[in-house]
DNA sequence: GTATAGTCACCTTAT
DNA sequence: GTGACTATAC
């Protein structure tokens, strides 16, 4: 069966399935058939006669990779499992799995995820007596920020302090020496982080020619989705894999680029064409997946920002709703409308076929609640993962000692539940048994008689090759800690550990088994719930649609999110990510901006700035709906945009006249003011409680906490 | 060194 | 309502 591409694909895409033989970069719009386009590619290269195995797919998640290529099948009507494809981290722990011992792992390693890192960063802290007694002192998560960060921009972290977090500028030389305690660490105990993966992957590529001859030999073919996020180390990989002038297509969007983060660099796709000879360019811009209404809003959206993107897209869907701009008096009720507006779209579109976005994991919490009360299923993206949990980390952590028996955060896992054994117990038993100290063993075993049970079941688990087959072992093992550890919802978790045995039973090594849940976390799909509201964070968002989107917390600190605003280009990174957001829907996209937020550090509802990104639509390109106290949703009939200020500057006029604390708007702090990334600024106007809306030549209005400027 | 009860500050985003 | 840290007693 030959397939009929050029009928199937528009000119633009045509021409990048038919490319072969040499590097082409793809610049592909929102909705423009970017998925569509890999697919055909990989059928038409089958189709040709390339073997499937001389293909290498990297995507940003697993089941991106796994759905291209079951659709490319279809359309082949053949099997293409012996195609590669996957995340980079992924694919190179499979490389470095295979060539443990050029790593210098006789023994195995294993992998440790972000909860494990911070676990040992903050060990390291300890034990270099670092911030003893001060409250104030970083915390394990921002140290490890700062750690990976400077990994992955490839800068000092001195450099990214100073960038980046400029308050933590004191700190610096300390990062810097937990950096190097926490490389020790993981060095002695055979453990690799998610960095590690792809710099020892490198190192891997560079030490050994053979290997890479090996792997140039095979994958011919790489395809790279989502290029604009890919970081420098990956660029490089790509680049060292497929050679100077390699078949290789890279695919991807400037204006989607929302893990600068995690170092992904834009510079990457800009700099394609330098880094590959003679690289192809092809553009994709007509946009199949939304109405022209939602297309002007997007745009309107992209043109607001300070780098400029070459971007309009287009659509041939004219007949559109206008996107909705729904303003709740409150984070509470906008809960409230949010369902009653699903409830509406259900009778038009199932319930998949709907989601609701948000910038953080936590800003769905109320939703959930609400969901809940009316009982419509959701599933969720981003968050909390499910291998997070502590009781299945519990289990995972006996596998992982079968794996390696050096690591020591395995160890302290297995050994905490014996009574009397602390981290410092757990860290000496650990290391007698690696050295086989018999005389401290036997002491020990004296003392913690508990112990012999441990080390009986871990013998015997040696024997177990199959994950499946070790996990029950386990389960039956750990099912007397588990009622005791959880005596609250121990039931709950026990169906979690059932789910974990389901999901093994599909590996054949406990390597892959763990790798994949490190590595991949939304495993717990495969149990999907098959007809229910999707929510889901921006970044999980990432690549997929849905015929109704609905978009919750649009105010200022929220979204933009007053975490990321460190430096004058996040906002940027915030308003792309509001674009790929509003680039999710295809018919309906509705925009919620709540008029006051609740806060639980006093446990007051405080009024909310509407996100910037809004106030700068034009007033012809939304519609405007309002919650009364009284009568429910009306329609903003005089579409009285410029009132909207004003309206809410008075309600903040009156809770802060309310508002017993001090600093109500005082003329003469309206001056002048500094801050450390914008410069001098003029302060236009008071935020109650504890902000200023302030004008900074060359950057614009911008909304800042009175603790980052210096008045004047 | 460990267990436990109490106090205080807190939630980006994710391979 | 929780996780991270401290004080106190075993």
């Amino acid at each position: 069966m030959s397939i009929d591409f050029a009928n199937e694909l528009n000119s633009a895409q045509l021409e990048a399935i038919m490319h072969q033989g040499s590097p082409a970069l793809v610049i592909a719009g929102a909705g423009s058939g970017k998925t569509r386009t890999i697919v055909y590619r990989l059928a038409r290269l089958v189709q040709d006669g390339i073997p499937p195995e001389n293909i290498l797919l990297l995507t940003f998640t697993r089941k991106a990779a796994q759905e291209m290529l079951l659709r490319a099948g279809t359309i082949l009507g053949r099997n293409l499992s012996g195609t590669s494809g996957g995340t980079f981290h992924s694919f190179a722990f499979g490389v470095l799995r295979r060539n443990a011992r050029c790593l210098g792992f006789d023994t195995g390693f294993t992998l440790l995820d972000r909860a494990d890192s911070e676990n040992v960063v903050k060990e390291v802290k300890d034990s270099l007596a670092l911030g003893k007694g001060d409250r104030s002192y970083p915390k394990k998560n921002t140290l490890l920020d700062m750690i990976t960060k400077s990994r992955n921009k490839e800068r000092g972290i001195d450099s990214i302090v100073e960038n980046e977090a400029f308050h933590l500028s004191s700190y610096a030389e300390d990062f810097q020496s937990i950096a190097d305690g926490y490389t020790t660490f993981k060095q002695r105990h055979a453990l690799l982080d998610y960095d590690d993966l792809l710099f020892r992957f490198e190192e891997l590529l560079l030490n050994e020619p053979s290997l890479l001859e090996e792997l140039r030999t095979r994958y011919r073919h790489i395809m790279v989705d989502e290029y604009q996020d890919t970081n420098k180390v990956q660029a490089r990989l790509v680049r060292r894999l497929s050679g100077e002038c390699g078949d290789v297509v890279a695919v991807g969007d400037d204006a989607q680029s929302i893990y600068a983060f995690r170092g992904a660099d834009v510079a990457n796709i800009l700099d394609f064409p330098k880094i590959f000879k003679d690289a192809k360019l092809i553009r994709l811009e007509k946009n199949y997946r939304s109405t022209q209404a939602i297309l002007n809003l997007t745009n309107h959206i992209l043109a607001g920002a300070q780098t400029k993107f070459d971007k309009h897209l287009y659509s041939d869907r004219q007949n559109g709703a206008l996107p909705r701009v729904v303003h709740p008096l409150s984070d509470q009720t906008q809960a409230k409308q949010v369902v009653e507006e699903v409830i509406k779209l259900a009778k038009k579109y199932p319930l998949h076929e709907i989601a609701v976005l948000f910038r953080a994991g936590y800003q769905s919490y109320p939703l959930e609640v609400a969901l809940s009360r009316v009982g419509i299923g959701y599933q969720k993206y981003g968050g909390l993962r499910f291998h997070e949990a502590a009781h299945i980390k519990d289990v995972l952590a006996y596998l992982r000692l079968l794996r390696n028996p050096a690591d020591l955060v395995a160890w302290r896992r297995v050994l905490a539940p014996i009574k009397g054994v602390g981290p410092k117990t757990a860290d000496r038993i650990a290391n007698a048994r690696l050295n086989g100290d018999e005389k401290y063993m036997a002491k020990t075993l004296k003392r913690f008689p508990d112990l012999k049970q441990l080390f009986n079941h871990l013998d015997s688990l040696s024997h177990a090759t199959r994950p499946g087959q070790a996990l029950e072992q386990i389960a039956a093992f750990y099912q007397p800690m588990l009622a005791e550890l959880y005596p609250d919802d121990y039931p709950k978790r026990q169906a979690g550990l059932d789910q974990l045995s389901q999901i093994a039973i599909n590996y054949s090594t406990i390597d892959d088994f763990l790798a994949d849940l490190t590595l991949d976390g939304d495993q717990e799909e495969e149990v999907r719930k098959e007809n229910a509201l999707v929510l889901s964070t921006v970044h999980s968002s990432k690549g997929l649609e849905w015929k109704a989107v609905l978009i919750i917390d649009l105010v200022e600190d929220r979204f933009p999110s007053k975490r990321a605003l460190a430096r004058p280009e996040d906002l940027d990174e915030e308003r792309r990510l509001l674009y790929v957001a509003c680039t999710r829907a295809k018919d309906s996209l509705t925009l919620f901006v709540p008029a006051t937020i609740y806060n639980r550090f006093n446990a007051v509802s405080e009024p909310a700035t509407p996100s910037p990104f809004l106030a700068e639509l034009p007033a012809d390109c939304v519609e405007i709906w309002r919650e009364g106290y009284a009568s429910g949703l009306n329609k903003d009939r005089a579409q009285a945009r410029n009132n909207d200020n004003s309206a809410l500057e008075s309600l903040n006029a009156n809770i802060t006249a309310d508002d017993p604390s001090p600093s109500p708007t005082d003329p003469s702090r309206l001056g002048m003011c500094r801050h450390k990334i914008f410069g001098q600024g003029k302060i236009v106007a008071h935020i109650p409680p504890n902000k200023y809306r302030i004008n900074f030549p060359g950057f614009g209005l911008k909304v800042i906490v009175a603790d980052y400027l210096e008045m004047l």
